[in-house]
DNA sequence: TACTTGACATATA
DNA sequence: ATATATGCCAAGT
């Protein structure tokens, strides 16, 4: 019985998050390991995108960030360090002079009982 | 099998 | 705001 070979289920279900996150808004790894019932496991989050960046471009890796709202840059992708922040723009998603996202305004409303506007 | 590293988050100083 | 410490889990070596 070779397993192996597929993701783990642990990972499907965050790669299943991510796909949900609407274009123009962005999540963050805490949220998707909520939602993907990892809650406060933020690292395996990570680690999965870093995983399926590569196989699979379907995936809208670019639209996890971290808490602090900024776009996590991976050194070993693309090389492309302002590909992350040009494809971001292209959803509708405005960057800070920092180079932070305005996560008040462009975060994947995610939970239902929280006020919005 | 054990240790180290990692696209993070939260708390504390 | 920055730096340090801790937690959690999986993959890599």
């Amino acid at each position: 019985m070779a397993q192996s070979k597929l993701p783990s289920n642990t990972y499907s279900k965050i790669y299943d998050v991510v796909r949900q996150i609407p274009p123009g808004k962005v999540a963050t790894y805490g949220q998707v390991a909520e939602l993907a019932g990892l809650f406060g496991k933020p690292r395996v989050v990570g680690y999965a995108l870093f995983r399926v960046a590569e196989p699979d471009d379907s995936i809208p890796w670019q639209r996890v960030v971290n808490s602090k709202g900024e776009v996590s840059y991976s050194q070993v992708r693309n090389g492309s360090d302002y590909l992350q922040r040009h494809l971001l723009e292209e959803e509708g998603i405005e960057f800070k002079k920092n180079g932070k996202i305005d996560l008040n305004i462009y975060r994947w409303n995610t939970d239902p009982t929280n006020i919005n506007f």
